[in-house]
DNA sequence: GCCAACGTTGGC
DNA sequence: GCCAACGTTGGC
C-alpha cells in the first residue's frame, strides 16, 4: 500500500484539529503546487496512508498518520472568491486544483522531529530533508515508512 | 523576523 | 522559450 507525506501548519490546521474533526475526517484543501497537485489528482488512492507533518512552527516534524477516505475531487476554495486559496482561472469545467479526503488514524507518542529525519541515513533520498525542497505532498517508501514508524516509538 | 531557495508569472 | 522580477515557503 502507498505511503505518502503531507505538511502543514499546525497553526492553521494541526493533526490535533484532524483528530477533533467530526468523523475526525476533513478535506485536504489548499494546495497550490503542481507537483503536489499531480500526485493528489493521479497518484494518492483509497486506503493510502498519509503522515502529518508540522512545519513553520515550533516542534517540527513528524506527528502522526492519516488514511485516505476519498479520491481527489476539485478543491472547492479554488472557486470561492472569498477563500485565500481562490484561483481566478479555474473553472468547474477545467479545474487546477485537487483535494482528498482523510481520516485520523494515529498520533506519534513523540514526535519525529526534523532534525531527527534528517540524521537517518535511510531518509536521504526523501524530498523533506533536501535543502531547499518546497514540496508539500511527497511519496513515501515502505521502508521510509518502517524507519519513521520504528522513531515514532 | 530574516532571508535563502524555490516556483510562477509575464514581457519580450 | 528565455529569464528577470516577484511572491511564497519554511527553517532558523
Amino acid at each position: 500500500m502507498p505511503y505518502w507525506l503531507m505538511k502543514t501548519e499546525p497553526d492553521t490546521f494541526s493533526i490535533d484539529d484532524l483528530a477533533n474533526m467530526p468523523d475526525q475526517t476533513t478535506i485536504w484543501d489548499g494546495v497550490r503546487n503542481y507537483q503536489a497537485r499531480n500526485y493528489i489528482r493521479d497518484k494518492i488512492k483509497i486506503d493510502d496512508n498519509i503522515l502529518i507533518y508540522h512545519s513553520s512552527c515550533r516542534n517540527i516534524g513528524i506527528v502522526g498518520w492519516a488514511t485516505v477516505v476519498r479520491d481527489a475531487y476539485p478543491d472547492p476554495t479554488q472557486f470561492d472568491p472569498s477563500s485565500r486559496y481562490y484561483d481566478p482561472k479555474a473553472t468547474e469545467e477545467n479545474p487546477r486544483w485537487f483535494s482528498v479526503d482523510v481520516k485520523f488514524n494515529n498520533k506519534f507518542n513523540q514526535l519525529v522531529s526534523l532534525a531527527t529525519l534528517k540524521d537517518i541515513d535511510g531518509l536521504k533520498a526523501l524530498p523533506l530533508v533536501k535543502k531547499g525542497s518546497r514540496l508539500s505532498v511527497m511519496p513515501v517508501s515502505n521502508s521510509e515508512w518502517k524507519i519513521i514508524n520504528a522513531l515514532a516509538n
